[in-house]
DNA sequence: CGCCACATTGAAGGCAGTCAAAGGTGGTGG
DNA sequence: CCACCACCTTTGACTGCCTTCAATGTGGCG
C-alpha cells in the first residue's frame, strides 16, 4: 500500500506540494500494532510523533488508584503527540492501540528539520495545535463545570451529528467504542455511565440496544447538555 | 514607556532581530484595563491576540449556575488568546483583569500576515501553544483523577519551588492570588478549599497565616499531591 | 455449550457542593 | 486616623452526586 494517500488526506499536510508529501514519505516509518498494544508511556521520552492509517489510538492518563482519563481517541488521517516534540523532551500520556493499527511514524529530528525549512507545515502545525488546545478548554470546562448526564449528552449530540442518520423514530447511531471506554473519556466509571443512560431512557430521551442508540429528543438531550439543572 | 523591552523577554517573540521586534511594536496596540475589566468574553469574535506587560489576567469558564473555572493567569511577558487566532473565530473563555494590567493587543490579520513571512516567529508560536497544551493536560488529569488536596498540595509544590524561601520552620511563601481565586483555579469552590487548607494544617503539614503559607513537612505534601490516599 | 469479559443493577459510603451564619480583612471616605 | 462597610474567609450542618463494592445479567467466541 502507498502512503502518499494517507498523508494527503492529514491536515497537518494540506496544501503541501507533491515533492513535500514524497520528501515525508521519505522520512517516515510504517508501523503495525496489535490491537491493545502499548504505543508509548507516559514520561517515554518522546523521539517522534505519528500518523494513524488506520485503525484507533487512545491516548490517556492514569491515576496511582488504576482511573482512566481518556484524553482523546484518534481516527484515521489525524495525528498525535506533535505537542510533545516541542515542549519538553517526554511524552505527557499513555497511547494504546483499540484496534489492529497502522501509524506513520516520524522520528523527532528530521521532522523538525524539515518544518524549519517549510513554512505551510508551520503553518499547519500551529492550526493543529491550536483545534487541539481547543478541545482540551472544552474538556476541562465539562470535568470541572459539568455532571455525568451533561457530559454524556453531549457527547452523544455530537456523535449523532457526525454519523447519525434520521429515521421514523429519531436520530440512529452506534456507539463507536465500548462503554467502559466511553466512561474513562467522559471522566467517570462504567457504573456511573450506564445508570446516566438509564436515566436519558427512563425519560424516554433515547431508546439504547446495546451499542445503538436513538435520540428521541433532540431538543430535551440538547438542554441537559448544556448543564441546565433538570 | 517604551514597550521593546517587554517584548524582548516575552518568549513569543525570543530569537528575533532587532528589526522584527521594531515590526512587532508598530501592528501592536497598548491597552489599559482597571481591576476587573472584562477584555473578552467566551464566544465573542477574536479579533487579536494579547501579551501581558503589566497586571494580571485570568481566563476561566463559566458553568450556567455562575460556578468559575480558571483555566490559566497570565503574568507579565505572557501571552493570551494565540490559539483562538488560528483555530476557530471566537474566544473559548473569558479574560479578565485580576489588577490594573497593561497589555499589548495585536490584531489578527497584521500578526498573521507577520508570522507568515516570519519561520522564527511560527516556531516560537508552536512552541508556545505545545507548552500550553501540556498544561491543559496536565490540568485535565488533575480535575478528573485527583481529589482537591492533591490539587492544593501540587499548587503549594509548585508556588513554593517557584517563589519560596527557606526559613528555619520550612520553606515559606505567599500565595499571589486570593482564596476564592486560587479555589477556581484548583476547580473547586472557597469553603471546600478552606477545608482542605484546614486539614493540611491540622496533620502539621503546614502552617497557614492569612496569605502565608510555610510548608513544614515537604515529603508528606508532595506524597499527597501525587495522589496517594491518606 | 460454556467461558470470559463487558454491562447492568443494588446497596452503602465518601468527597465535595450548598446553604447559612459568624468572623476577619482591606479599602474608602469622613 | 479612624470607622464603617463591603467582601472575603472560615466554620457548621446538610445534601447529593458519584464511586466503591458486590452480585447478577448478557453477549460473543472458541
Amino acid at each position: 500500500m502507498n502512503i502518499e494517500p494517507s498523508l494527503k488526506k492529514c491536515p497537518l499536510f494540506s496544501g503541501l506540494e507533491d515533492g513535500e508529501i514524497a520528501e515525508l514519505g521519505g522520512i517516515s516509518i510504517s508501523k503495525r500494532y496489535p490491537k491493545g498494544a502499548l504505543i508509548f508511556s507516559e514520561d517515554q521520552e518522546a523521539k517522534g510523533f505519528f500518523v494513524v492509517i488506520s485503525g484507533r489510538v487512545k491516548i490517556y492518563k492514569l491515576s496511582p488508584e488504576g482511573k482512566e482519563q481518556i484524553l482523546h481517541i484518534i481516527s484515521p488521517g489525524q495525528t498525535f503527540a506533535e505537542a510533545a516534540l516541542f515542549d519538553g523532551s517526554t511524552y505527557p500520556a499513555f497511547a494504546e492501540s483499540l484496534a489492529e493499527t497502522r501509524v506513520l511514524y516520524f522520528p523527532k529530528e528530521s521532522f523538525v528539520n524539515l518544518i524549519r525549512k517549510n513554512p505551510q507545515m508551520s503553518l499547519n502545525m500551529i492550526a493543529s495545535l491550536s483545534h487541539w488546545l481547543r478541545k482540551f478548554v472544552s474538556l476541562v470546562e465539562e470535568l470541572s463545570l459539568k455532571d455525568v448526564s451533561a457530559r454524556l449528552s453531549k457527547y452523544l449530540m455530537d456523535l449523532s451529528a457526525q454519523s447519525g442518520r434520521s429515521s421514523q423514530r429519531g436520530i440512529e447511531f452506534e456507539l463507536d467504542i465500548r462503554k467502559s471506554q466511553l466512561a474513562s473519556q467522559l471522566g467517570t466509571i462504567s457504573e456511573t455511565l450506564s445508570r446516566a443512560l438509564r436515566r436519558l431512557r427512563d425519560r424516554g430521551i433515547i431508546k439504547v440496544e446495546g451499542k445503538k442508540i436513538t435520540i428521541l429528543q433532540k431538543e430535551a438531550l440538547e438542554e441537559i447538555s448544556l448543564g441546565i439543572p433538570l
